[in-house]
DNA sequence: AGTTTATACACTTTTTTTGTTGTATTTGTC
DNA sequence: GACAAATACAACAAAAAAAGTGTATAAACT
């Protein structure tokens, strides 16, 4: 009878910081979903504090990955792999800046500017 | 965007005391197993405490189950135009005008307006 | 060149998890 | 019914996880 192997709180926290550069996302943005500090997603990443389950359920939301991501050796289908690199750089700091706009009445104001950069372009 | 749901530890919990009397294993058999007292076993089965991402596969391995079993096994594939979405309906929108701009000094007056737009916020 | 952002890491305090101990209740067996 | 094993649950102390705070460094951006 063989001992299964775990996946380890490392290896778990390895493949998160992984999926996490593909998307682009700021430990702080990820911090803020789960709702701890961003300090405490680098523990979780390096390892040093285990996740509990519901967490790792977050996470993997968060990060569009199904929860067998994070256990086990996971290639992830090609269409996630073309978002990944769906925004160039450009793009991704569009966003960056964009999402940080709480009110929605100057994210509108924003989306109009660019409407009209597009229309005289 | 809808909200994709967590299992709690008090569904997990349920499962595991639900398998764990199918294969009429103790709470205390199933504590030696994990390291722990049966006490805890105990605050796992009823959600009292959460589970760490190690200790449920330990669990899964003792009950011969696979992860899955444990959290909500269905997942709908998510197909291209939702992992799309990954952006919100406003970003989706910014983008689309944002892709139109071929001059990149324009691109750029964009990207400076949201910054400060985020800025002022 | 100066500034912001992201990341890393260490230290202290608060919260949660776990062990320990104890008692009560249920379940199965004779 | 009597007995033993399994389960439930509660209270307290110890250990671990997490928050909060601070500092440092490198990269990205202006």
């Amino acid at each position: 009878m063989q001992k299964k192997k775990v996946t380890t709180s490392k290896d778990i926290g390895e493949r998160i910081k992984e999926r996490r550069k593909e998307l682009k996302i700021s430990q702080e943005e990820l911090a803020e979903i789960l709702g701890v500090t961003y300090q405490q997603v680098q523990r979780y990443e390096n390892g040093t504090n285990k996740l509990n389950v519901e967490n790792i359920q977050r996470i993997a939301n968060a990060l569009s990955a199904p929860l067998s991501y994070f256990f086990e050796v996971y290639k992830m289908p090609v269409i996630a792999e073309e978002q990944a690199h769906y925004a160039t750089p450009a793009e991704n700091k569009l966003l960056r800046h964009f999402r940080k706009i709480r009110n929605s009445n100057s994210q509108n104001i924003v989306i109009q500017i660019a409407r009209l950069a597009a229309k005289s372009d």
